[in-house]
DNA sequence: GATGAATGAGCATTCATTCAT
DNA sequence: CATGAATGAATGCTCATTCAT
């Protein structure tokens, strides 16, 4: 029903910034006022262009979300094959922990949009690009369970994963939407992790004796 | 700012009524319509009242949501509270799938309206009345650590409370929202359970030998 | 697609004056500026009515416009079931010069709106009621005709039928139209009564031995 | 007030393509959408030049459909032109059949854009070129009455020849609009020819006999 | 206690037109 | 000669809320 799509994509410079500086616009708009207040007329003016620009780019104020989104989400995807790379070969536990700190930190970077758009914006969670994303956490969970030796077999290995991961998703979440310094924010992610390796495990990850190999 | 009470409490059998009526028509109307139709002259007519008499009772919009949320909250909490006298004196690990089931359980009657209010409507998370009930949650998680023999224990309990809380929290609602029958939802919960477990007390509840190493 | 009929009727007397202001609204505006300048908030505040209430009655700008030709044509169609009881049992020329007269007639009344309906708004001419008219003059056309006798036969009743009346029609239209004194329309729509009898009939109606019975 | 005239004319061949390129567009969308899908930037576009190009030539959108009309208009003259040489001659019954006939087939050919331009947009039927190529039809009625042997005189010799200018002209619209075969419309077209007779000399063309009574 | 008619501020969206390149 | 990015005034329409009955 809906277009979550641009109406076409800017080729000259000029275009290009009045198309950034609407996303722009929009995001300000979102974090200091909600989504309730994420008017196209407002959005045009936080963005200094005609309403009518606005609509030559998109057809429709969800589309303009969903484009926000998308933006956001490549950054956070980025981050998380970034973070992936790097994670290859380490022990699951940093490796958990690594990955975690990635993506709670990347969140955290625009943690009022997302906490709007994640939480308040009725079709976010069903973009293509943010059950993607999930997708991406889902299997971050399966490979920590997989790779720690001596890992305690889970009844539902299916299941479970799902649910680990929702949890997993759902608690990064709110870490990175929380207001509170980068310190305090590491270490609860550092526990999330923790957490995260108990369930997938079935043991602490530091507890005696528990190291792999 | 706004104003989340009703105005008035309906006193004589006819307006008890109307009150009713117009709760249950805003819970139908956000079950086959989401939060964006919820109009109050839909909700008035939908109710069969006049709207005039839907301003008789509630001040504003949110007013009806938040009352509406109330009642569906006390009944979770009802629920709550039984199961938690009914597990006293288990063991932590029957206790604890005992009363995720029940969570889990309460909220499931009602899915499609608690999908909608707890995900969608930008100012029922911190209604007082949800916060509330996911502070008794926090409750549980800390119950089953303290309680199980030979827990692990965890560095900073106050942030691992909170974060197991925030997961399980997030996680039932996932679960209760899901459209599968009740056997599957079952299973799940139960795992549900078992991954709580894993996290609170750092073991598997079914390992063999209770006691890690 | 578009609804033409209004969203309810006016059931008390307060809302039956705000109904009958915007159809007059309307048809003021129509008359003093065409088609191209009839906008819903224009037709309100000339209806000296809120712009919801407008709303309140009709779904779409088009339903306003179709009932205000329901209502002029409802008055169209009076004029001409009254004539016709009055021309049963007379001749056939004094018959269609009197009906003719009243069609003209009651089209003059109301001329600038109907010209701007019938002849600039594109969906006018399909309405049904619209409709319903003409197919009341195209059955004059042909009852004069059968009525005279004498009447030279038509090589293609039908087709001929229905040209006579689209031909009879639209000189109606224009007869009425026309920004004359009634006398000159009185002159004029004799004349056309005439080449009408003419038409159907193969002769002057005023033709020596062109008395009929 | 209105601007019905090109800004400019074309001079070089460049420019002609855009012009035609222009006017062609706009005669594809009116046949395809009806005057109100008509914007100046989508016949910009389905011409496949700049809209600046097209305000290049035209000062405004009601220019473009004048030029257009003036285009359709001028064929249908010439061809109106043609035929009336032809008729010279000829016994006033086979010239107006074969005016008839002509006027029918040029509209006939572009019929859905002449609906669209002569029925359903507000100025075309004011423009000086529609005007004047009405007046040649009233011509042509006259004409047939005056080479008619014994026709009857009517007693409003200018008023009636208007009138019979007024149905000629309609009846050829509405015959020329009609969706049927050619077969069709070329009885209609005699039909119509016949009964153009019949009402400017007061007899059959095709009655025993050319003198009534 | 209950009603429904009435409302205006505000929203998403369109369109003819301009202007810098 | 040609362009397309940019625009603001204006349009159709909705919705929470009030008020006279």
């Amino acid at each position: 029903m809906t277009d979550f799509k641009p109406k076409k994509w800017p080729k000259q410079a000029r275009s290009k910034a009045s198309f950034d500086a609407i996303l722009e616009g929009a995001a300000r708009l979102l974090r200091r006022q909600g989504y309730e207040a994420l008017t196209t007329n407002r959005v045009a003016a936080e963005a200094g262009v005609g309403i009518a620009t606005l609509y030559e780019f998109f057809p429709n104020k969800e589309a303009i979300v969903a484009e926000l989104v998308a933006r956001l989400m490549a950054k956070v995807e980025a981050n998380m094959e970034e973070a992936f790379a790097e994670a290859v070969g380490q022990d699951p536990w940093p490796a958990v922990t690594h990955m975690t700190s990635r993506a709670v930190g990347s969140l955290a970077e625009d943690r009022e949009v997302f906490h709007v758009l994640l939480r308040q914006v009725p079709f976010v969670p069903q973009l293509p690009v943010v059950m993607e994303t999930r997708a991406a956490l889902a299997a971050l969970s399966q490979r920590v369970r997989i790779t720690a030796a001596g890992a305690l077999d889970l009844p539902m290995p299916e299941e479970d994963a799902w649910l680990i991961s929702e949890m997993l998703y759902n608690a990064i979440l709110e870490v990175a939407f929380l207001d509170v310094d980068e310190k305090k924010r590491a270490e609860l992610t550092k526990e999330l992790a923790r957490l995260t390796y108990r369930m997938a495990v079935g043991r602490d990850p530091e507890a005696a004796g528990s190291v792999s190999r």
